[in-house]
DNA sequence: TAACCGTGGGG
DNA sequence: TCCCCAAGGTT
């Protein structure tokens, strides 16, 4: 009997041991892998679950979405943070309908010419959505590798090609069984290799890891710069943001000054808001979020 | 490339 | 309490 593979042993456990995840369900369209896939990004899974399943109600097809605008985006999206992601996924929708008759394309250089989809997510679809080989590098799989294989105790701060390399050679031939490894390597990060406290203890690579064979040395500190918030412009931002995602069209600018009290600083948050696309002028003394009126006429 | 982009929960 | 972290992308 030959020696299981890395992934092999990797895909074993997770056949066990999956958690049950809503978008994992055999039939989920590619579309709703491609949301799935952006809400996941730096946000929790169980953060995403509800907001996932009330967007895909409201917008089974890409076509639907396409058809009101990033303001009913940025209100759907609630509060799970970095609602730039919310008109991406609207650009995208437009998109998927002007370019790919409203589906998601299954070419990975088409997927990368999406609004909003990098390295990661288009891989990802391509490989959920479409069963395709291909490395699939997010943060779980990079400290997995790292530790595992490398023996390293964390994983580089930003993704390099030399870790899609380096994932792209754990994984098997066949592409179904790659994608399933590529799912099998994430859910191990996520839930068994964590950041902080890693439970070896039910490890199904234990016994093979290179990290713990080499002593299982600590991490030397935080994998990223640290981020922080209070006071920050990005701060502002979401406060500015919060009070027009609960109204109802304009809001006088008079009712936003009294988020921060700042005035540069405000300003300066509300004007990048408009710069990105969030929040739109509307009049002389009034925002809103961008398209948040009647829907235009036809033509 | 490093900084920026929200929000909330757990240690 | 505070700090770290979470299925990244864009500039």
């Amino acid at each position: 009997m030959t020696e299981q593979t890395f992934a092999e042993r990797v895909s074993r456990w997770y056949e066990e041991n999956a958690r049950d995840l809503p978008w994992r369900k055999p039939g989920t369209s590619p579309w709703a892998i491609l949301v799935s896939e952006v809400m996941l990004q730096q946000t929790p899974v169980v953060r995403v679950v509800p907001a996932w399943e009330a967007w895909l109600a409201r917008w089974p097809v890409p076509a639907a979405l396409a058809a009101e605008s990033p303001a009913d985006a940025i209100r759907m999206w609630g509060r799970l943070g970095y609602p730039r992601r919310a008109v991406r996924l609207y650009e995208c929708a437009v998109a998927l309908v002007e370019r790919h008759a409203g589906e998601v394309p299954e070419r990975l250089d088409q997927l990368l010419a999406l609004p909003g989809v990098g390295t990661y997510t288009a891989r990802a679809v391509a490989a959920f959505a479409y069963g395709q080989r291909h490395p699939v590098v997010d943060t779980n799989v990079r400290r997995v590798v790292a530790r595992a294989v490398a023996g390293e105790p964390d994983a580089g701060p930003t993704t390099r090609p030399s870790d899609l390399v380096a994932t792209e050679e754990l994984l098997p031939v066949e592409p179904a069984a790659a994608a399933l490894a590529s799912a099998a390597f994430m859910e191990l990060g996520a839930v068994v290799c964590t950041a902080r406290s890693p439970r070896c203890a039910v490890c199904p690579v234990e016994r093979v890891c290179a990290w713990r064979a080499a002593g299982q040395q600590a991490p030397t500190g935080p994998t990223r710069r640290p981020q922080r918030y209070a006071g920050t412009d990005r701060q502002v931002r979401g406060l500015l943001l919060a009070v027009l995602r609960e109204a109802t069209g304009p809001v006088a600018r008079l009712r936003l000054d009294q988020v921060w009290a700042d005035d540069v600083q405000r300003s300066r948050a509300l004007a990048a808001l408009v710069t990105d696309g969030l929040v739109e002028p509307v009049g002389e003394a009034s925002y809103r979020l961008v398209g948040d009126g009647p829907a235009h006429l036809p033509i």
